[in-house]
DNA sequence: ATACTTTGGTTATTACTTCTAACCAACGGA
DNA sequence: TCCGTTGGTTAGAAGTAATAACCAAAGTAT
């Protein structure tokens, strides 16, 4: 009667039966956080060899000392791991941004944030193919992805704040507009790191160069770049550049 | 000693032995043509369900009803098939490239261009998202590739080539000189879609059209803009409408 | 200290995947 | 009509994710 038939399908906390102190760290907690922790780190370079898809749950369990079975007491499947992964990954990106949003000219800290994140994702190309793409057939990205996605992009929404769309971009402003208006989490998300200037602007410079950083990562971690000299970052500057010159930075 | 031990690794075009009218149409060559065609057809149909990874040989197979083994008569292997849909995946965005560049304004046509690529991708998502990225753990993508991704942005080259790089592009514009000078294939490239104006001007630009494309595209095929009511096209329109600001067009 | 519960590990199994080997019938050219 | 090529088959190897049943050790409570 203790237990009964009572969701029994959450290897993520056990010992969840009997009363002990709540989220305080008994040694048997410990042990599970240090062997969860063991088995992403063995994932992460698993994947930062072939890629996500290369990721192979026996090999974990091998390269760890253990059976196969054995690390669905650790997590629930294969893509509840990937999906812890993606989490982590994206706090680790924005925390690469958040480190690089200095003071200065706004043209300057454009630049450095985009550097940043492009320096992040060249050093870790399969995490930010793990980030961006879809790494089962399956695979759903979990709710808090976005909040964690919007991490990494506020930083730039500062930068934007004080600038001012041309024409060609009035209508993707007017979209942003909408968007903030309909949408209260993106309002609270603009006014948290931009709480000055117009969040319409604000967002659409932030989208802007989120596609553009998108646009030469994703080109460069896929090897499309072979041949002509590491164009990476010069291509970045590039469009970063007339980025800042279209938003009047 | 008709056949020996001769290379005997490559079902892709049988029947080597005796002579018989090279290339011409047999109807065992006919049968077989028609069969790799509904092969990739179904493959094709999966693909665009689930993506590169839930492509299953035995799946397209039994769709076709025949076991799954009977397949690598007709291709070598899965990575096989994925590579000659790749191919024809970038004639088919070239085609519709192609389609779109007429006359007019720089800025017009350089507008087409971007709204026809991004068309087919929105079209085609899975397919995009097969060109870009690495489908399989170790595939590794065949030479041939990058001609045709040439032929892809080749229209896009002559719209930039009447057009000047701002400050901030010029380190990209000479890094592009530069690779044209020690490729002659890059050379003849731009010659082939641009003849006149600065080869080195066409390749930034074109280039810098090409991370936005990527870019605005990898987001939206992602759904990374769920929610924010459609807007890829928008988006598409204001960066590639920067873009054209930064070069003058 | 003893009894009991929870947990982390095991082996066995299911259902899938790509791909190879061996084999056979039927098609088609001489 | 003969016979080689070809397209199909079944069987099997080696791998994957995931579940079920079970057991020993660790931790908790009396």
């Amino acid at each position: 009667m203790i237990l009964g038939p009572g969701r029994r399908d959450e290897p993520q906390t056990p010992m969840r039966g009997i009363h002990h102190n709540e989220r305080m760290s008994t040694p048997r907690q410990r042990y599970r956080d240090q062997v969860r922790s063991e088995i992403k780190q063995i994932a992460l370079v698993q994947i930062g060899e072939g890629g996500a898809t290369a990721l192979s749950l026996n090999a974990v369990a091998k390269q760890l000392g253990v059976t196969g079975p054995a690390l669905y007491k650790y997590f629930r499947s294969r893509d509840d791991l990937l999906t812890e992964l993606i989490l982590e990954g994206f706090d680790e990106v924005a925390a690469a941004v958040r480190a690089a949003a200095g003071q200065g000219a706004p043209r300057e800290r454009l630049h450095a944030l985009a550097r940043a994140f492009h320096g992040w994702a060249v050093a870790n190309p399969h995490l930010f193919q793990l980030l961006a793409g879809t790494p089962s057939p399956g695979y759903q990205a979990p709710p808090e992805s976005v909040m964690r996605a919007r991490n990494v992009l506020g930083p730039f929404l500062p930068v934007f704040a004080g600038g001012r769309c041309r024409p060609g971009a009035e209508p993707l402003r007017e979209q942003m507009r909408r968007w903030v208006e309909e949408t209260p989490a993106v309002a609270e998300w603009v006014r948290a790191f931009a709480p000055d200037g117009d969040p319409a602007t604000a967002l659409a410079g932030t989208v802007m160069a989120w596609a553009q950083l998108q646009g030469v990562v994703s080109l460069e971690v896929q090897g499309q770049f072979a041949g002509m000299g590491h164009s990476g970052a010069t291509l970045l500057d590039a469009v970063i550049d007339a980025l800042a010159d279209s938003m009047g930075l």
